[in-house]
This record gives C-alpha cells, structure tokens and sequence, in this order.
DNA sequence: ACATTTGCCTAACACTTGTTAGACAAATAT
DNA sequence: ATATTTGTCTAACAAGTGTTAGGCAAATGT
C-alpha cells in the first residue's frame, strides 16, 4: 500500500538521477552527487542498483518503450496519414513535456551506455523513427505529401521535436498541447504538396 | 614559414580535442586521452593551454564567432527576407558542415564551461539567434511568412538545422549545399503563407 | 518468538582526474 | 659563442571516481 501512495526509493532514484544527468550529463554526474540528493551515502544507492550504468540504461530503455507504446496506439486508430502523423507528434510532445528529464536522458546521454546496450538501443530507437518513416512514405503514397526524401524529413521533424526539452518549462506560456499542434502544422506545412487555406 | 604550411601544435590540440569532445562529450574527455592522440604526455598541453576549459572556450567562442560572422554578412546582401532566410541557413549549414567538430562542441558542450564563459557564450547565442529572428520578423512584415511565433520558429529551425551534424558523414550522399537547400525549403514551407507551385 | 529481508551505514580499494614543479634538450635570437 | 625561448619530459599532488565488504538496526514474514 505504500507503493500507490509514497514513490518507491528506487523511483526516487531514477527520478533525481534524471534530474542531474539533464543538468551535468551522465559522465558529470558521480553517485555521490546522486546519494547527497537522496540524503543518502553513495553505496546505498547500490541496494537498489548494480551500477551507475543500470541507471542509465533503465532510464533510457524505460523511455523508449513509453515512446514506442504511444506510436503503436496510433496506428490502428487513425486511417490517414496526415492524422497518423499529426497524432504521432503530439504523442511525442506530450510523452517528452511529460518527463522532460528522462527524455533528455534519452536523447543526450544514452551514448554512454556500454556497447550491448547501446545497440539494443539504436535498434529500439531506429524501430521507432522508422514508424515515423512509415507514416511519411504513406502520406506520399496517399498523394497527401510532397515526395520528400522520408529519412532526411522524419531526422529533421524529430529533431525539432526533440529540441522542445532544451527550452520547455512545465509553466510556461505555451502547453504541450499547443507546443505540439504549432509543431505538427510546422512540419505537415512543410511537406505539404498544396497549402491550407489561412483561417486568420 | 611553418605556420601556412603545417598546423601549429596548438591548432592540432584543439582538433583532436574537439574530436574526442565530439566523441565521448567534455565531461568523459580527460588531458591523458588528449594528450595520446598527440603523441604527448598530459602535462605537456599545459605549455599550449592553461587548462581544460580554456580548451573549450576557444572551441566554442571560435564556433560562435564564425557563425555570427557569416550571418553578417548575409544582411547587406540581400534585400527579401525569404532570401536572407534561405541564405542564413544555407551558410549556418556550410558552416557547422565544415567544422563538424568544432560544431558538436558548440553545440553539445558549451554546458560544461564556467559560469562567466557560460554567460558570455549565451548571450552570444542569443544575439545569433536575434538575427535569425529578425529574418523571419521581416518576413512576415513584408507579407511573405505567415504569422507564427517568431521565437518558436526560429527555435525550431535551428534545432533541425544543429541536428544535421548528428548525422552528416562528409562522403555521404548529400552535399553540404543540397543538406541546406532542402532544409530551406522545408522551413520555408513550414513558413510560408502561400505554397510554391510543384515543379515535377 | 524467532528468522529473514530491507535499507542504510562506515571504511576502504584501486584507479583516474586536472594540474603543478622542475629538469632537460633542441631551436632560436642576440 | 652565449642567452633565451620553446616544447617536451618525469614525478608527484590532492581530490574525486565507481565499487565492494561487512556490519547493524528496523521492518517484515512465519
């Protein structure tokens, strides 16, 4: 009962790592900076965690399957492309606004993963821009987009939504929501073949 | 006489430096990994540098420095604001596209400098990014862009833009040029008030 | 009631970190 | 020829790194 009500320890972990990996980085960040968070002595934090590496790793992979759920839902909801992939964003925008520290754990410092991880990871992470890719190359199919180059399009798209962390401030002036429908016309403009008409 | 024709010692330490930093980030970049790569011992760096951070001062206010100057440029030259845009992110990608390296650090690294040289390097930053602001204010001044939010777009721009360094491998298939001319379009598009007509 | 697990502690380890001091040889300047 | 500068070295430093071993008290299970 106290696992509804109180967070976990080990979820405090995660949580206060994430924090100092999105401020320092992960190479930055020592266990006694984690333990002095947690009011702790840097070996306890090894009653719940292997290594400073299985932080990482949980922090990164726990992310990326947050990210591919929210994708595979909308697969099956939505039957055009220009929805799927305005849907596939503001999932992206709201899952990253949502857990600005763990996702910046994933997208800045999974590089410091050991090499078996870090495959398993490129591997999830190509899985999953390659349903964006997906949804890009059935847009033009649908003749609902121009015939961009789908790689170059679905790298140029995810980076700006990954650039949201750098500047997102849970109470700043704009919500996720806005965030991601400013970000979703932004790039459906950009490869839109024939342009909406300007409501304002 | 030795300076046009081979690279100084200094110059050699601040490539391999921005290599590495590029590689495993500053933070996991120690003087003895530097040192290596230049056949040195680490204390030998100490005759060139007078620490670690100077290293990534130099790296990054150099990286700020050409960028700033080549936008510079650009706003004597042309008149249209699409224009500018087209041009100011056209030499932003030639640029970054030159100095991969360098560019990384800029852009990755720059956290890790001390409070003063932080400072400094961000409002740098932010006066770049005022001119690129400036590009878009006009435009949509002059009727050209849409009424987006200024800030927002330049922000999102310049993550696609940054991002190509992630990926960009000098032999790869797209040139530096055609690497700008497709994220100018693309931006311009998500810009834009009216859509160009489809040439193919 | 007793046994076990949980969660923390102190102490220590081997190693790496950025940096300094001082010596020495080669190149250069006077 | 002599003096100075340049570029490197070895040796060492204090501090910080991730991690392990072993102990101890409170909570939990039986």
């Amino acid at each position: 009962m106290s696992e509804s009500l109180t967070i976990s320890r080990k979820d405090q972990l995660l949580a206060v790592s994430a924090n100092l990996f999105k401020q320092k980085g992960y190479a930055a960040t020592s266990m006694r900076d984690i333990a002095s968070q947690l009011g702790l002595e840097a070996a306890s934090i090894y009653h719940h965690v292997k290594s400073k590496e299985e932080i990482l790793e949980i922090l990164c992979f726990e992310m990326a399957h947050k990210l591919q759920t929210s994708l595979n839902e909308i697969k099956d909801i939505y039957f055009n492309a220009e929805d799927r992939l305005r849907e596939a964003i503001k999932q992206h925008v709201l899952v990253i606004t949502q857990y600005p520290e763990y996702s910046a754990v994933f997208i800045q410092d999974w590089k410091f993963l050991s090499e078996n991880n870090r495959k398993r990871f490129i591997t999830l992470r190509n899985e999953y821009e390659s349903g964006f890719r997906n949804i890009v190359n059935d847009g033009i199919k649908e003749n609902l987009f121009s015939n961009v180059d789908t790689k170059f399009a679905v790298l140029t798209i995810l980076s700006a939504l990954n650039w949201v962390i750098e500047w997102y401030k849970p109470n700043g002036k704009m919500s996720p929501i806005e965030i991601a429908n400013k970000l979703s016309d932004f790039a459906l403009q950009g490869l839109s073949k024939k342009h909406f008409m300007d409501l304002n």
